[in-house]
DNA sequence: GAATTAGATGCAATTGAGTTGCATGTTCTA
DNA sequence: TAGAACATGCAACTCAATTGCATCTAATTC
């Protein structure tokens, strides 16, 4: 994406422009999947792991990425769709896990079908991890 | 449940009884939700923290319990069903967390609905985690 | 454009979850 | 009931993530 489109996404959310948080949102808008501050800090050896961490704090304050529920104990993060606020993040993604490579990509174009839960229940937001073996190990 | 029966779910499962084991495997069944090592750390102080770390460890492996995906960092376990190998989890959850008292509750008479994955994907697993307000919150 | 200021960064130290090695203790089998 | 296999406790360690603090930089104001 271009530099100017990259600095419009991070002044539209209230945070400063700087050399990490265009690196770091320009990695999220070409992977198309998941990432955590490992992945960030392999490739970004010119910024601190703490300024990744931070970096990746504000985007999730502000509402350009959202957490990925996971059972590895690691973070993992996706980029939030145009609708989220940082009060509610409105997206209901598929997130599939291949259990092979390991990466977790985000299924858009899939729909997560209507959920109820029971009465007295509030439900705020559906979160549909898929596991298995993607296209690429399979 | 009785003392018999907490044993032969251990002895289904390959495993040795020990008190450990019986007292932990209790404490799902009482609680019927998800539970963390801190939480049988707080209430089991008579068994080292890494003895409850194996214990679960031991669950997992042999099917009794499953590893439930969130964002916080701290795993999170429930019981799994009848059906379940240590090879193959096929109680497809829905799990319900509260964003007020941060109880994970399985909603076992929930069915997860059909999802389908793009063509050349295996889907071997599928997690539902609806997070909000719960019925003792709400 | 330079001064100001709130916010961002880097570094060191710290927390917290989870694991590993090893010696000792306990369960199960024969 | 003796032996082997496994479970436990303790200490030390790894790894992810956070915090404090000094320094630096982006945005604002004049």
């Amino acid at each position: 994406m271009s530099d100017v489109n990259l600095k419009a996404i991070l002044k539209t959310h209230g945070l400063r422009i700087t050399d990490c948080r265009l690196d770091v949102i320009n990695m999220f808008l070409e992977k198309k999947g998941a990432l955590s501050q490992g992945d960030l800090e392999s490739r970004f050896n010119q910024y601190d792991r703490v300024t990744l961490y931070r970096t990746l704090n504000s985007f999730l304050d502000s509402g350009i990425l959202h957490k990925i529920p996971n059972e590895s104990g690691t973070a993992t993060y996706g980029l939030c769709h145009d609708s989220c606020t940082p009060e509610a993040h409105h997206d209901n993604h598929i997130h599939f896990k291949c259990n092979t490579c390991g990466q977790i990509e985000c299924l858009d174009d899939k729909k997560v079908p209507a959920v109820t839960v029971p009465e007295g229940y509030v439900m705020e937001r559906v979160n549909l991890i898929v596991d298995g073996v993607c296209a690429n190990c399979g």
